[in-house]
This record gives structure tokens, sequence and C-alpha cells, in this order.
DNA sequence: GTCTATATTCCGATAGAC
DNA sequence: GTCTATCGGAATATAGAC
């Protein structure tokens, strides 16, 4: 990976971590044992890092959708909740939710970005519920966009809830969701 | 309101605008017309306003919880529901949403306040919807500890989603949680 | 691309006068 | 309870050498 990589990879880390305004260039250049200086070679401005974290993100999920197009609805929602599994392992939040309460704080060009983001994941999985609900695997009264808002809302504050209820409850949420799309 | 009062109240807003870490004392005190020292007179370190913020909204939600004890299950909902609707009139997230995405920065005390108020908001809403099923107004399959943790998710991330999406998601969210009650 | 060195600004916090 | 003044530290960012 290169140090230019490897910085954006710390960097979506340590946003999701403790959160865009408390994490300094300084603790990225600590990790990769180069100068502070070094990091701002490679992103003159803390928002042209975020906004290549953010950049990174939206390649992945292009990624993911491309990677998943041929599969069945049910291979697709897993493949989406997976994304909040991993996070939860590292004990994280989502870049979505820690972005979100901080947005009033961010450069435009990250907030534009970042919303940019959130609807191409609602479209995402509102494509999935819709194919899912035509191919009867899935059950649901909404709209397919109003229910993956109520998915995508459950995954998201999983993360951040059980950070302070029970580590568990991230899971008793996920298996919720997938419970009662099947019903 | 006292100047104590006031800096809680300022503080608590400023936390939910732009987050634990991207407001300072010198915000409050530009606007309430005093200076940086005659914050710290009231509040020595920044912990020590979180940890009364987080006071000032147990508190609340106890008289909250006492205010509508004798009321029906879905008035209590209501009430519930009612918090986020004021707070998205206000263009803010929760305090509960804004502070896990910054937990791993604050200071232990303070991140012992939030999760006992989370965890009191979890116990309260589980009681309105254990009281409600028992009186057949609500319907739900899970255990009322597991729906109150998806519906507290949902209008937590409500908040901070619509802020990305669209502005009117939060309703949407919102009246379908009401909705899915009921059915 | 990485370094040393530094400019600048801001923030949390305190001493001591009124 | 509020003020002036200031300390110490941290953070963003840049200039210029290697």
């Amino acid at each position: 990976m290169s140090t230019r990589e490897e910085i954006i990879h710390l960097g979506d880390q340590l946003i999701r971590d403790k959160g865009f305004n408390a994490f300094s260039f300084y603790d990225i250049s600590k990790k990769l044992k180069i100068k502070n200086a070094s990091v701002h070679y490679h992103f003159p401005t803390k928002s042209d890092l975020g906004l290549s974290i953010l950049d990174d993100h939206t390649k992945k999920l292009h990624e993911l959708i491309e990677g998943t197009a041929t599969k069945s609805p049910m291979v697709k929602l897993n493949a989406f909740l997976s994304i909040y599994t991993k996070i939860k392992s590292e004990g994280r939040v989502c870049l979505v939710g820690s972005l979100a309460t901080d947005l009033n704080t961010v450069d435009p060009k990250m907030a534009k970005a970042l919303k940019v983001f959130a609807n191409e994941i609602l479209e995402w999985v509102t494509s999935i519920l819709q194919e899912g609900r035509t191919k009867k695997v899935f059950a649901f009264q909404e709209s397919a966009r109003t229910k993956a808002l109520m998915i995508i809302s459950n995954m998201l504050a999983a993360l951040q809830l059980s950070r302070l209820t029970d580590e568990k409850d991230f899971y008793v949420i996920q298996q919720t969701v997938i419970k009662d799309l099947k019903s």
C-alpha cells in the first residue's frame, strides 16, 4: 500500500473511531512513522484528506454493488449487512454516522460528498429490497425506499447505541432486521 | 435562567449542533457576552460541563417519565417521539447519537453517565411497549426490549440520516415507526 | 517524498484583581 | 461572579533544505 493509501486508510479508521474533529495529522504521522509535514504533502488540508476518504468509500461501494450485481437479493442484503458487522468487530461506527453528527463543522465539499455517498447507499438498498419483494424473497408493506430508510437507520444506530447499552445489542438489531424482512 | 443554567443550555445545543469536540468555551462566552474565564468559574473543565449537561438531560427524562406515568401507552409513545420531533425542528441530532460517535474521546465519567442515560431511555421505551402490548394497543413479535432497540435506533438515526438524504425522511421514518406498531 | 523548523491560531485552563 | 492577562499545549499549515 502506498503512503497515500495508508494515510487514507488510517484517516478513515480515526474518523470512525474518534470523529473527524478529534483526530490530527499527528495521529497519522505517528502511526506511519513519518512527519506531520509529509502527511501535508499528500493532503494539503484536512478537508482534502476527508474528501479522499469519502471518495475511497464511494469507490468501494461501487465495487461492492457491481460485484454482487448478478447475485440473489438475499446475498446482496447480506453483503450490505456485512459492512456493519465488520465495523462492529472493529468497535467503530460507520462513516455516514460519524460525519453526519459533525456535518455543521466540515467544509461544503465534504458535506456534498457525504450526501452523495449516503444517497447511493440508500438507492442500492432500495433496489435490493425492490428486487427481493418482486422475487418473493422479502415481504414488507412500505415503499422499498422507506423500508431501506428503516433498515439503514437500524444498522447505523445499532453501531452507536450498542456502544452504550450492550455490545450484543448490535446483533440483536441486525438479526431482527433480517427476520422482519422474511415475515 | 441563571448563568450556570444558560451555559448548560448552550453547551447542550452546541454538542448536538457541532459535536463535543468542535465547540469551545469561547463559543459559549461569546453568546452569553461574558468571558472565557467566567465559564470556567461555573465549570472548571469541559468534562464538568459535559457531565452537567448529561445530568440535566437525565433529570428532564425522569420528569417526563413521571409526568406521563398515568397516561396511556400511546400518549407515552408520543411523548417519546416528540423529543425527536423537537430536535429535528432545531436541525440538530440527539445527545446520545452525538456523544456515541465521540465516545472514545470523552472522559470516563462522561462515558459512564451517557451509558446510564441511554439505558434509562431504553428501559422507559421497553416499559411503554410492554404496557401497550398488554393493553392491545401495540402489536409486535419481538421482545419489548428488542422492539425498543429498533424504535430508538430508527429515531436516533433518522435525525442523522435525514441531514443527508432529505429532511422529510425524518418524518417518513417516524410515521413508519408508528404505523408499524399498530399493525 | 520526507525532513527540520516555524508561523499562526485556537483552545483549555489558571492566577489574581475587582 | 466576572474581569484582565497569560500560560502551556495542540493543531493546521507552510517554507525551504535534502
